[in-house]
RNA sequence: CGCGGGAUGGAGCAGUUCGGUAGCUCGUCGGGCUCAUAACCCGAAGGUCGUGUGGUUCAAAUCCCACUCCCGCAA
């Protein structure tokens, strides 16, 4: 057998891991070195953390780069590795066309919807605001043109009905994982085939924001329950009872008729109006207090029918 | 020292401003009603009010001090 393939992998998230332990088990690659983004302060102590990429590399034993900016500070440091291959998966930078031509082979990258659809940096969640039933990994070339490159190869899964964008996910992390090894394989076999996109099928999802959040009971009572999954666990679908922040993770929907916003039922369940249809509160996390189901807030009184939610 | 909320029977909360008999909704248990029920009616049990054998006081869930744990914001 040829000499192992010589890799960089660049990650940032949990999103990131698995296929990098993919990659480390591989017999067939060698991985050169990790780049990822620098610790940043996280958690109401501010404690500077390490990415989960680069917690995990570091516990393998890899070579580790941190750049604020690859583009401006990585290339001399890239070009040094002499590597044959860049592996890119949700590393959130985009790099240069100087680096992209370093690899003497291709730079990849694991995209987690199915290209042309969802290009951007929240493809999963993208794909449950719009409803879809089922989603995928894209494995790809990267270009300097957002997820734009051509494919290497694409494999789907299903959405289930009440799936969160966390649990989604996990799964297609996994399933990355996989993809990124079937594509080693095709390339060291030299049966590679990439197939460009069509630029006219092309849809973009912009990086969730916190203020994506606050949900509006106008939209239909599916909008609203695609919102609530999309935003699970980050960063929360939440509305406001009273001044009172009221995050909510999970919802059913039902068929009430009200104004939007309005709470329908406060006894047995919540139910809480929306444009069209309305939903059926099933986990809550209040200000102040930890993640409940509904019934139990509800055993606290703090929910009255007729009010209306939303704002603040 | 980043800002803020919280800890009260098994669960979720009120009561703390202005100290004075431990309260609500739900659950649990017993009984009743019913063809039947997660529904309804009657009754009961269950709490060192986060910790300190802390301070003030005739008297502390409530005021003061210290500590522990949970959570939201911000990143």
């Amino acid at each position: 057998m040829a000499s192992k393939l010589k890799a960089v992998y660049f990650g940032t998230p949990d999103f990131a891991v698995p296929p990098l332990a993919a990659l480390l088990q591989d017999g067939r690659v060698e991985i050169a070195a990790v780049v990822t983004a620098p610790d940043k302060k996280v958690g109401r102590k501010q404690i500077l953390t390490p990415s989960a990429v680069k917690a995990f590399a570091e516990k393998k034993g890899v070579k580790v780069l941190e750049y604020a900016s690859v583009r401006k500070e990585g290339a001399g440091d890239l070009k040094a590795l002499c590597a044959d291959l860049f592996v890119t998966c949700a590393f959130g930078q985009i790099l240069s066309e100087e680096i992209l031509a370093v690899p003497r082979l291709y730079t990849l990258n694991i995209h987690g919807s199915l290209l042309p659809k969802y290009r951007g940096a929240a493809p999963i969640q993208g794909a449950i605001l719009a409803g879809e039933k089922r989603t995928g990994i894209t494995v790809m070339q990267t270009i300097y043109e957002t997820d734009a490159g051509d494919m290497l190869l694409q494999r789907s899964v299903d959405i289930g009905e009440n799936e969160t964008a966390g649990e989604l996910s996990d799964r297609l992390s996994l399933l990355g994982a996989a993809c990124i090894e079937e594509a080693i394989g095709l390339i060291l076999s030299g049966k590679a085939v990439f197939t460009p996109q069509d630029p006219a099928a092309a849809t973009y999802v912009k990086k969730i924001e916190k203020k994506d959040a606050l949900l509006d009971f106008s939209l239909s009572a599916e909008a609203v329950k695609n919102r609530v999954r999309a935003y699970e666990p980050w960063p929360c679908a939440h509305t406001f009872v009273g001044g009172e922040q009221l995050k909510i993770h999970k919802v059913s929907l039902a068929c009430g008729k009200g104004r939007a916003g309005e709470v329908l039922q406060a006894d047995k369940v919540a139910e809480i109006a929306c444009g069209e249809g309305s939903v059926l509160l099933e986990e809550v996390t209040p200000q102040g207090s930890r993640r409940m189901r509904a019934a139990e807030y509800l055993c606290g009184k703090k929910l009255k029918k007729g009010e209306i939610l939303g704002g603040c």
